[in-house]
DNA sequence: TCCATAGTTCAACGAATATCGAAATATTGG
DNA sequence: CCAATATTTCGATATTCGTTGAACTATGGA
């Protein structure tokens, strides 16, 4: 992932009604919901949240479907794995401190006795 | 994390200068580096780089100490795997699907035959 | 004390955001 | 074809953002 997308998709992310967008597509699964649902679950006006799911579209972070009259909407997984990915190596990765399943531990090494953390864990 | 910080930490990390920025000082690890330093190899104004700390510092996503004349920068660990709590949390947990260690797995089913996914891994 | 160094603060400005109301577009049912 | 539904597109607007130049503050050395 690149990091112009890396910030795109953070940048989509970074905006409390989007973000509840986003979170909604996740719960409803790979399924997706329509635009009115997510709408009227949100408190959203309808060209509101269309200028939101134009950013979540642009960033790759959702794809729409028509379905009849609605608009179906679902989050795209895999750009948040990839932003997930992004994110965990620049934490941790390729860097001097390890990095637990999702933790990504900072390896706070405090100047004292302390060298056997959970430094380990992975 | 409530949403609203992460809201923040998102929106704090969705520009390219303080990526870059955040990137540098995770890389230079709990130490931190001086605020000079970053502004000669990212080559930023040194108040455009203030100005994108301040931001950074707000989200908890960096702190500052003084050293002699140099301030001192240095990642916020905690913060970053918090915001990843959140986002793989949302991702996954709690929903349908199940997660790889960062992962975070789309469950991608295909329409065909598969009503028993590994809905049950979480 | 005086000066150089390291950063910050301030004011200004163009660009991008988020939201709103109104109008336009696509789809279905009668 | 006409009306209703579902959503987008189009201005307009107030707000926030990122950058710049100039001035200011703090620290350390001569």
């Amino acid at each position: 992932m690149e990091q112009t997308d890396v910030v795109a998709a953070l940048a989509a992310l970074a905006q409390e009604n989007r973000l509840q967008t986003y979170r909604l597509l996740v719960q409803a699964g790979p399924e997706g919901m329509p635009a009115g649902q997510v709408a009227s679950e949100l408190g959203l006006a309808p060209n509101t949240l269309s200028f939101h799911f134009d950013r979540l579209r642009q960033a790759g972070l959702v794809t729409v479907r028509r379905e009849g009259r609605s608009l179906i909407y679902a989050a795209q997984f895999d750009t948040m794995n990839a932003l997930l990915g992004y994110l965990t190596e620049n934490c941790c990765r390729g860097v001097s401190m390890s990095c637990a399943p999702q933790t990504c531990a900072p390896a706070a090494r405090q100047p004292k006795t302390l060298s056997k953390r959970k430094t380990e864990t992975v």
